[in-house]
RNA sequence: GCGAAUGUGGCGGAAUUGGUAGACGCGCGAGACUUAGGAUCUCGUGCCGCAAGGCGUGUGGGUUCGAGUCCCACCUUUCGCACCA
């Protein structure tokens, strides 16, 4: 070293070329390659893989990316293989829109929006395997998600139906009731419409029950399982069975004579319904319009209204239908038989009862619920107590409203007297033996809509023959290229535009050979992202989608990280695609991600980014100005990750300060020894940060680092090299350039994330005294220096002692507690 | 309506099992060094008060020697689901 006479400039740090200069030799040395096949503790980092939009990197992107290679740089110091892959989700009416809207094609934008996004992605610097990504879009991936359709086609997964789908007329296509936000296309905001067409479904709804029961076995976000729970929503019933009267013989006559017992051969009407301990109030039947016996039960004189209100309710778009309080409805003309009661009851269509769920039917207790109370006033129909809360008896009258509340049954025969709960299990029982019910379960999840009318997505591996029927692509003739149109734009007619091109669509049969068709819908987006994390350990095999041994060792996805809201569509598209594959045998574990953890929002000046409100933040400024390692690590202060946070202009210069300072501290560090006291909070620092980094706790790890900072540099004294060193390697997951940077100037040959995490001594971090804070009648005082294992007498003397404290002490203590290494509390 | 969160200085946010509320940072104030400072460093900074002291974690009660933390009743804001029988 150089020193005095003509003192030389000190090395400023500058962030912009160490970040330039990590960047080359991290690529040059492959030091964010994953040795998939030679792996020992095997670590899968994953993130949420982003769609490369036009507008470039979102800083909500880099929020949640850098999050997660924190995770994974902290491990990897753990000694762990680390394996981070990225990769892009390209597919999707996103793109598709936004190419039609700047006049491109997605075959041409996407690659380029792929390049910007690969640009900015490598300035945040991330530990990201560059030689394992995939993107959705290329053959060589879509070749693989038409096999997982495949799979799901040959174990009587996939089935074509004509439903009444989601049809959001601005995007002219159809959407999966998750995609419906309140009526309304999630994408475009547009009124969603109720439309009949041919559509593949995956039978989603079978796996309900383990779809629901595996989350118990999860350690994911409880806010994320919660999310998933209310939409699968189980509910436990029963489906009970009312016999239809015959019109013409017992509804014509006034004095009808009914038996209790439901005779068999006459028509039935089955009810889904949660309260089978309020049969004794089901007072009518409520069909939903859709319902197939609709046409039969209307008899002639109701006919006209009937076919009126239908008429109705098929033009109206499924927004006011849904959110509408409003009830509605018409009297079929028929009747029923209540089958505890035996009396006759009267059957409606309203369109408040949804067929979607359910029998499509339902008994309505208005005594009980409040959506048939306010149906049973609209329209008069009769009112029936079977629950008494507390304080009622069978003859109070219900007032103005259902009471939904517990209670005991009345007016219910032999059950009177029973709890709701039990009256639930005793009635289903009852009504079991006399063949008018069966207990069910009866989950909210639908079937996943998988077809979409666009252009831009993997076309559905499916050939349609007039002699052989449907017949699935050969998996040996995947991929089914999407084929470069220029007329991609979709229209009204409910049809994909790759049906305007017989030259793809016309293809021999599979099977027979004879002139056949191709199916011309392509598939879901979210198809796409269910299995990408299956694909990253394997990229560079063609032969199959993921190798076998590959994933033995790298699957389940150790830690996955992304945003809540795929809490319920990509998650579980995501698990469910893992059970198929894994009950079809091609996987051995059933549940993809063992450990999820959903990350926060940035919000800026308390408002969610978005363009439309002007604040929106670009992270290339940001990091041009500052460094990314500033950034990174400003992004991570902001708040708990887990919550997101405020970004403010202002406040990653506190960040940078402290990296200049490290920057400083190491730069002018001496070889003397370290100071005791300066050693101690080492310790601990290492202590804390070590923990709160792998709880994701980032902001309060980065407060510990910067407390340590404070204590290292206090009254500008130079740090030794030992109180330095660890303190590079704990900033390294943060701000992975200038910690690289700093090891080099500490004469390290390799990198930083090629050592271990500094162990802490736990000696340093006990002492043999204590601060004891001292209360007097539960008010803090004042503290005191005493022997750590004081006795309680020893502790109220040197409290009385102290001449602040002491003052406080009048006369006699009442009681006195001491919580050892803690506090003395005084009561006087 | 149902479900899940949330509420702490001027601001973002910290606080083991109940045990010094406000760590860390921004901002602000004072000072040092400077031709200069939007650089750097030092000190200060919850509120009221000259002080002693008092008051302070959405509101009102309660338990406790002691409550941001536990219990009861409300209120605020955010998110998710929403006529799901």
């Amino acid at each position: 070293m150089t020193m005095t006479s003509s003192v030389p400039e000190p090395v400023a740090y500058d962030p912009a070329a160490i970040e330039a200069r990590w960047r080359e030799r991290w690529a040059e040395l492959g030091t964010h390659r994953t040795d998939i096949a030679q792996g020992e503790s095997p670590f899968y980092a994953l993130m949420m893989f982003p769609y490369p939009s036009a507008e470039g990197l979102h800083v909500g992107n880099l929020f949640a990316f850098t999050g997660c290679d924190i995770y994974a740089r902290f491990q990897r110091l753990q000694g762990h293989t680390v394996f981070e892959p990225l990769g892009y989700d390209a597919f999707g009416i996103h793109s598709e829109n936004f190419a039609l809207k700047v006049g491109r094609h997605p075959m041409e934008l996407i690659p380029s929006n792929i390049r910007n996004f690969r640009r900015q992605l490598d300035r945040a610097g991330l530990m990201v395997d560059w030689s394992k990504s995939v993107d959705t879009t290329d053959p060589s991936y879509y070749k693989w998600t038409q096999w997982v359709f495949l799979q799901l086609h040959k174990h009587g997964l996939a089935y074509k139906k004509a439903a009444a789908v989601n049809w959001c007329p601005s995007c002219k296509t159809v959407l999966a009731n998750e995609q419906v936000v309140a009526g309304a296309c999630e994408r475009c905001g547009t009124v969603v419409e109720q439309r009949f067409l041919e559509q593949w479904f995956f039978n989603i709804s079978k796996y309900a029950p383990r779809l629901l029961e595996n989350l118990n076995t999860l350690d994911w976000s409880a806010t994320t399982k919660q999310a998933q729970r209310n939409w699968i929503g189980r509910s436990d019933g029963a489906r009970l069975r009312f016999a239809v009267l015959d019109p013409l013989t017992d509804a014509g006559s006034s004095a009808v004579s009914v038996t209790t017992e439901v005779r068999s051969g006459s028509t039935q009407i089955e009810v889904f319904t949660t309260r089978p301990d309020t049969i004794f109030g089901a007072t009518y039947l409520v069909l939903a319009p859709e319902h197939p016996l609709v046409e039969q039960l209307t008899t002639p004189m109701q006919e006209g209204v009937v076919r009126e209100y239908l008429a109705a309710s098929v033009k109206q778009d499924l927004v006011s239908r849904k959110t509408t309080k409003e009830k509605t409805g018409e009297f079929t003309g028929s009747y029923a038989v209540n089958p505890a009661t035996g009396e006759m009851i009267p059957i409606w269509i309203a369109d408040y009862v949804l067929m979607e769920y359910g029998t499509g039917a339902i008994m309505a207790v208005p005594g009980h619920d409040e959506r048939d109370f306010e149906f049973a006033q609209k329209f008069d129909l009769p009112i029936q107590r079977v629950v008494a809360g507390p304080g009622d008896n069978a003859k109070t009258p219900l007032g103005d409203a259902a009471y939904v509340g517990d209670g005991v049954l009345v007016n219910s025969e032999q059950f009177d007297g029973l709890g709701v709960e039990e009256g639930k299990v005793k009635a289903t029982a009852w009504l079991a033996s006399k063949h008018a019910g069966v207990g069910v379960t009866n989950y909210r999840l639908h079937d996943w809509c998988i077809s979409r009318q666009r252009y831009w997505g993997p076309p559905i591996p499916i050939i349609y023959c007039d002699d052989c029927g449907t017949v699935p692509v050969p998996e040996d003739q995947l991929p089914v290229l999407l084929p470069n149109i220029p007329d991609f734009k979709p229209d009204d007619s409910g049809i994909s535009p790759l049906a305007r091109h017989q030259e793809w669509y016309r293809v021999p049969c599979p099977s027979c050979g004879k002139q056949a068709r191709r199916e011309t819908d392509v598939s879901d987006t979210f198809l796409d992202s269910a299995w990408y994390f299956l694909r990253y350990p394997s990229v560079g095999r063609d032969d199959v989608p993921f190798d076998r041994e590959t994933t033995k060792k790298w699957l389940p996805v150790t830690t996955y990280i992304g945003g809540n809201e795929h809490a319920v569509l990509h998650l579980l598209y995501s698990r469910f695609i893992t059970m198929v594959l894994h009950d079809a045998g091609h996987l051995d574990f059933e549940e993809p991600f063992t450990k999820f953890r959903a990350h926060g929002l940035i919000i800026k000046e308390g408002a969610k980014m978005s363009k439309s409100k002007g604040n929106v933040v670009n992270p290339d400024d940001f990091i041009n100005e500052w460094g990314a390692d500033a950034f990174r690590t400003y992004l991570m202060f902001l708040g708990p990750f887990e919550e997101g946070g405020d970004f403010r202009d202002s406040g990653i210069s506190g960040v940078k300060r402290f990296l200049d300072r490290l920057w400083a501290s190491v730069r002018d560090c001496g070889t003397g020894a370290a100071d005791d006291e300066v050693l101690r909070k080492l310790h601990a620092t290492i202590k804390k940060v070590g923990e709160d980094t792998p709880a994701l706790s980032y902001n309060t790890a980065i407060a510990a680092m910067m407390e340590y900072m404070n204590v290292l540099r206090r009254g500008e004294r130079v740090p030794a090299r030992a109180e330095v060193e660890p303190m590079v390697q704990m900033v390294a997951p943060f701000a992975p350039h200038i910690a690289e940077e700093l090891w080099e100037m500490l004469g390290h040959k390799t990198s930083v994330f090629q050592s271990r995490w500094p162990a802490f001594d736990a000696s340093l971090l006990t002492s043999d005294t204590i601060d004891l804070v001292v209360q007097v009648g539960g008010k803090t005082r004042g503290k005191i220096v005493v022997a750590k294992d004081i006795t309680q007498d020893a502790a109220l003397a040197a409290a009385k002692a102290d001449p602040v404290i002491g003052k406080f002490i009048t006369g006699e203590p009442k009681k006195v507690i001491l919580v050892p290494g803690r506090l003395l509390n005084v009561v006087v």
